[in-house]
DNA sequence: TTATAAAGTTAGATTAATCTAACAAATTTG
DNA sequence: CAAATTTGTTAGATTAATCTAACTTTATAA
């Protein structure tokens, strides 16, 4: 069983490898804020546990079982924010830091309810991907909207950043996911852009 | 900020002196299943900060503080096991494990929104009252089954004992609270009884 | 009321997770 | 390619929570 930190350093790894491919150390240690020879001791220590595979100087893989406890931990943070928003009625910007103590909890049948309670949903409140019970993340494969041209029109799916000062951001626009935006143009100096869109009608 | 570690031995010194007064290390290390070092030693740095009055080979009391953070432990439990059974349909057998992990959660939003929720509710599935904000229990005054003459009728309104396997015994027999209970007759020799109910009425 | 038992304390060790300091290996770059 | 920089490792210390062994204090009881 692991600790609530090893599973911190194994969603760290998971996510790491999903955007990064190759993880060093240095990696590991700066995302999780600590140093580098504390996230060395834990990387033998998950090695000695068989969650990940290392060898000096070397970068970092997880094993298929690090994999899959990974996926778990994230989908378990991932229901417990959307939860939050739809059953607790919090707000977007304030479940990440909840959902960070909730996914150590060790109830499968609690998350399964979650997962029931919302209907097997597919995503988080920022447009993340639920992993599956079996580890599967379904890659989603989004356009960004820096690469959208003057003109075009796209469906606002997900966020690459969800901190909580940018979802306030978003807020304070009347900006939330699912909304349809139009890219009116964009600056070359600095590659801002107008947008227009339509605030959700108010129900 | 208390531990999961000091939490729990906070909301243990809480219960025993809400059913003995006096507390001894013993006690707290045998409900704790610590040895008595271990007690011991974590007694010392309860004190130190401030939540417990401690003196070598005296008996222990809870501060103010100490009383005050324990009840806030002991109110978030029994807020999650009547969450988990009357939003998340689970059965009042299986949230004890759950809730004893849930109660260290740190988010004061997400037991309120439990609390309102649930409509402010003064008991926990088991019937134990749930303290107030203010640390305050309500100290409720049940009659024991055991003291209830044959002839008379009662309502089932609290447990003194509510592990699983209990919980399962009064499954099997359809009991619930606030089942109206008649008491027909004792047994002189072990002090057992017969008593009769009305099952609830199906929905 | 002293001997025995129970309860409490101290000392010292262990494990997990962290750190700093010192050093070694690998990588980058002039 | 050799020097400098970055990255990784080892050694050793610290804190929290736990243990066993040894000892002391308090309570019980013959």
């Amino acid at each position: 069983m692991a600790s609530p930190t090893e599973e911190n350093y194994l969603k760290a790894l998971f996510n790491l490898a999903n955007s990064q491919g190759e993880i060093t150390l240095s990696e590991l240690a700066s995302r999780l804020q600590v140093s580098l020879p504390t996230a060395n001791s834990m990387v033998k220590s998950l090695q000695k546990s068989q969650w990940l595979n290392y060898e000096k100087y070397k970068p970092l893989t997880l094993t298929a079982e690090g994999q899959l406890l990974a996926a778990s931990i994230i989908r378990k943070h991932r229901l417990t924010e959307l939860f939050l928003v739809h059953v607790m009625k919090f707000g977007w910007e304030e479940v990440h830091e909840v959902a960070e103590q909730i996914e150590h909890i060790h109830s499968p049948k609690f998350f399964e309810r979650m997962d029931e309670m919302l209907g097997h949903p597919a995503a988080d409140p920022h447009g993340s991907p639920i992993p599956g019970l079996d580890g599967k993340l379904q890659q989603q494969s989004y356009v960004p909207l820096s690469s959208v041209l003057p003109g075009q029109k796209v469906e606002l799916l997900a966020l690459s950043n969800s901190s909580a000062e940018f979802l306030e951001f978003l807020n304070s626009r009347g900006l939330s996911l699912g909304l349809t935006l139009t890219v009116i143009s964009t600056e070359r100096f600095d590659h801002s852009m107008v947008v227009s869109y339509t605030d959700h009608p108010r129900e």
